[in-house]
DNA sequence: CAGTGAGCGAGCTTCCGCTTGACTT
């Protein structure tokens, strides 16, 4: 018989348990919820008071069989699930499914692993907490009535296969608003007006000072007037002023600071971050990595202090505790840190230590001194005019928290290095002016959503949780609601005045604007649904949804409320307009556009969302002749297609003529437009307009592709015709049973026989075979 | 990585949060 059970949630957390706690004690892992809503169904009972109907999902039914065991054979069991909602209800399914006995069971707490956290833990049990318990179930029951309610109606209205939800569909919403705001956005233009002077520094020499005038002109004309002036104008130091100041360190990493600056400084995607994080926590080298909170245990702090003190001396310590400011934190476990704050850098693969290092990083630069820097202003004045010219020079007194850790910010590419140094200037100097420039600047839309700024974006409104961010991305782009995707930027001239000598020269230079990398788009779906999400549910939609329903399920787990009544509430409120906006009858479908009529039928031309996505349509269903469609265009929108562009996706495909006696088409397929002559499709090259291409054209690119064609073909066998040479893009190989191989640079291909040729084939084969294990081995 | 060039026709799809492996690519 063993004396005791203890059950967490992770397995890891387990194992690390077990060895604290010594031989009386065996600690198992539920692996997160044992039991949930009926996977299909939707599985609550309104009229009974939302009475759930919970069952063991098939993949955890061997695992609720092996505790069942394990706490028979206990004289206590001790539910130690994490201290928040969740974990609350993961220890009440326990209890249930387990059939606990009440009397030799314990409900414990610990939000660290250390071995006084537990031991402490142990000795102040308590009971389970019912209203916490409601409080999960009221959130679990809410969002699967929202879930299996909506998608539905976006089955019927829209499309099959489509989803909503409280936390995927705002998501979306945020994406689609903010492309709209991009669109909207009419960028101003306005004169930058930067000044090099010269002064003489501290040993008489002649040194630059880089100064901004403390205004920007709207048009040419006002900067251009302005560069008179400064012709005849003398400058002086008019006033200066030095303060210091102090710079503070960031709070340790949650699942959501380290997914942006992994994002930020890695160029990690979210789902990649939390991977590597995953392995680091196994392997035992930091902690929980799901997490919101960024508070550290003693152990950790008094580690990172003598940590700080070993490496930078005792002036660099300050020991502090950061307090959440994220909405709807729970904090069950710490912030995310190295357990061993010894171990600087670790063994692993790469992407392993790079992102150990990061956290070592950011967890020591918090437990250390603040930046000390003193920043110089000096403004100018000019002889002729009101307007003063500002120089800054900052200087780093004590870098501090400095010499470990920058934090990182989107935009860091838009902030100018400041952290110049300006000569000894005094009060009443005067300057000589080298050369003074006007540069046309432009006002920037806002930016795109990155995966890591739309996580921090849905953790301000305090939408999702630490273990969702990363689903959550991934779904709505499985839904096809939103695509990863480059925008690509435009070329856009600005102009720059230059006063030099006595001269103003003018120049006109390029820059590329808009392109942006990896940003999330909305996709035709995305903005169709989010438009009639946003007609007929507002309140789901509503950024403050979550936090009031949240506010609702803290008073419920304060024993303030019960949870049927705020079930019933929102429920009374929501289930009405389910039915009606499923019944209501609509002229056009959600989404349609009507763009006009065809010239040439005169039946209306229509977009909408097809089954099988956006589709330009021409007459409608009814009518005796069957509609025509055509898909749209790559990069086009339904929102934004006119009734000329739709009408161009219907000249396609066209024949131009004949060829050697067979006809030449042009037309769009899936991989872009294309040159079909014979039955052989020749790709036109990208940028060129398909309606452009003649005849004369078409035949010129079907003979460039017979000639590259025939230059493939190195050698062939009469014996295997399975096997060829052949040339491809990254040079000879061979092509053998529809699999490929290369062939070693050693080797002149054309003088490879058979025999040769499967020797290669063989060698290439036990390469990649050993690749294959090598990675095996390296993820265990 | 090495080439590709469609067009449904029944029945199913779906939520959020807690946790890891066991599967293919």
């Amino acid at each position: 018989m063993q004396k005791n059970l203890v059950i967490v949630e992770s397995p890891a957390k387990a194992k690390t348990i077990e060895k604290f706690l010594g031989e009386d004690y065996k600690v198992l892992s539920s692996y997160g919820h044992i039991r949930d809503l009926k996977k299909k169904d939707f599985s609550i009972d309104v009229e009974k008071g939302f009475e759930p109907t919970y069952e063991i999902p098939s993949d955890k039914k061997k695992l609720v069989g092996e505790l069942k065991a394990a706490a028979k054979n206990a004289d206590m069991v001790w539910l130690a699930s994490d201290e928040d909602r969740e974990g609350e209800a993961i220890s009440w399914h326990l209890y249930e499914v387990l059939e606990l006995d009440p009397k030799r069971t314990k409900r414990i707490v610990f939000h660290e692993i250390t071995k006084t956290a537990i031991l402490k833990a142990i000795e102040t049990p308590r009971d389970i907490n019912v209203n916490l318990v409601n409080a999960q179930q009221a959130r679990r029951i809410l969002d699967r009535i929202v879930g299996f309610e909506l998608s539905p109606i976006l089955w019927k209205k829209v499309k099959p296969a489509l989803s909503a939800g409280r936390v995927q569909s705002v998501a979306v919403r945020l994406i689609v608003e903010r492309e709209r705001e991009v669109h909207a956005f009419v960028s101003e233009p306005s004169y930058r007006v930067t000044a090099i002077f010269e002064a003489p520094d501290a040993d008489g020499n002649k040194t630059e000072v880089r100064a901004e005038l403390d205004r920007r002109f709207k048009t040419k004309e006002e900067a251009q007037a302005f560069l008179e002036l400064c012709k005849d104008a003398e400058f002086s130091i008019e006033d200066i002023t030095t303060r210091p100041v102090k710079k503070s360190p960031a709070a340790p990493f949650t699942t959501s600071t380290l997914q942006q600056e992994a994002a930020r400084k890695l160029g990690f995607t979210v789902a990649q971050t939390m991977m590597v994080a995953q392995r680091l926590y196994e392997s035992g080298q930091i902690t929980y990595m799901r997490t919101d909170s960024v508070n550290l245990s003693d152990l950790a702090l008094a580690a990172c202090k003598s940590t700080v003190i070993s490496l930078m001396g005792e002036r660099y310590v300050k020991t502090r505790q950061f307090a959440t400011k994220t909405k709807g934190a729970q904090e069950a476990h710490e912030a995310i840190r190295p357990t061993d704050m010894s171990n600087e850098t670790i063994a692993g693969t790469s992407q392993e230590q790079r992102l150990y290092e990061l956290i070592w990083k950011r967890t020591v630069a918090s437990q250390m001194a603040e930046a000390e820097l003193e920043k110089t202003t000096a403004t100018i004045s000019i002889s002729n005019s009101e307007e003063t010219f500002v120089a800054i020079g900052e200087v780093v007194i004590f870098d501090g928290y400095l010499r470990v850790y920058k934090e990182s910010y989107d935009d860091d590419n838009e902030q100018e290095d400041e952290s110049r140094l300006l000569p000894p200037l005094s009060k009443g100097q005067s300057l000589e002016s080298k050369e003074i420039s006007a540069t046309q600047r432009f006002s920037m839309c806002p930016p795109r959503y990155t995966e890591a700024s739309l996580v921090r974006k849905l953790e301000e409104l305090g939408i999702g949780r630490p273990s969702t961010y990363a689903p959550t991305i991934s779904t709505v782009q499985q839904r096809g609601y939103v695509v990863k995707g480059n925008s690509e930027g435009v070329k856009r001239p600005y102009e720059i005045l230059k006063l030099k000598g006595n001269k103003i020269t003018e120049t006109v230079k390029t820059e590329t604007t808009g392109n942006e990398k990896s940003k999330l788009l909305p996709t035709d779906v995305g903005i169709v649904v989010n438009d009639f999400l946003m007609a007929f549910f507002p309140e789901i939609m509503d950024y403050n949804f979550t936090a009031s329903v949240e506010k609702e399920f803290d008073e419920v787990a304060e024993g303030e409320k019960e949870w049927t009544s705020v079930m019933k509430n929102f429920y009374d409120g929501f289930h009405p307009l389910v039915d009606k906006t499923m019944n209501a009858k609509s002229e056009h479908k959600v989404g349609e556009r009507i763009l006009g009529n065809d010239p040439v039928s005169g039946k209306p031309v229509s977009v909408k969302i097809g089954r099988f996505g956006p589709v330009i349509q021409i007459g409608i269903a009814d009518d005796e002749e069957k509609p025509k469609f055509a898909h749209l265009p790559k990069g086009l929108s339904i929102e934004t297609i006119t009734l000329e562009e739709a009408l161009d996706s219907f000249k396609l495909p066209k024949t131009l003529g004949e060829y050697e006696d067979k006809t030449v088409t042009v037309g769009v397929g899936r991989f872009g437009p294309y040159v079909r002559h014979n039955n052989v499709f020749v790709s036109i090259p990208k940028g060129e307009d398909p309606m452009e291409v003649t005849l004369e054209k078409a035949i010129e690119m079907i003979n460039a592709k017979r000639e590259a064609a025939e230059k493939k073909i190195i050698k062939t066998f009469d014996k295997e015709p399975d096997l060829q040479i052949l040339n491809g893009r990254y040079g000879p190989y061979i092509a053998y049973q529809k699999k490929n191989y290369k062939i070693p640079e050693s080797v002149e291909p054309k003088d490879l026989n058979l025999e040769t040729c499967f020797k290669v084939i063989e060698l290439q084969k036990e390469k990649s075979e050993t690749r294959k294990r090598v990675a095996a081995k390296k993820k265990k």
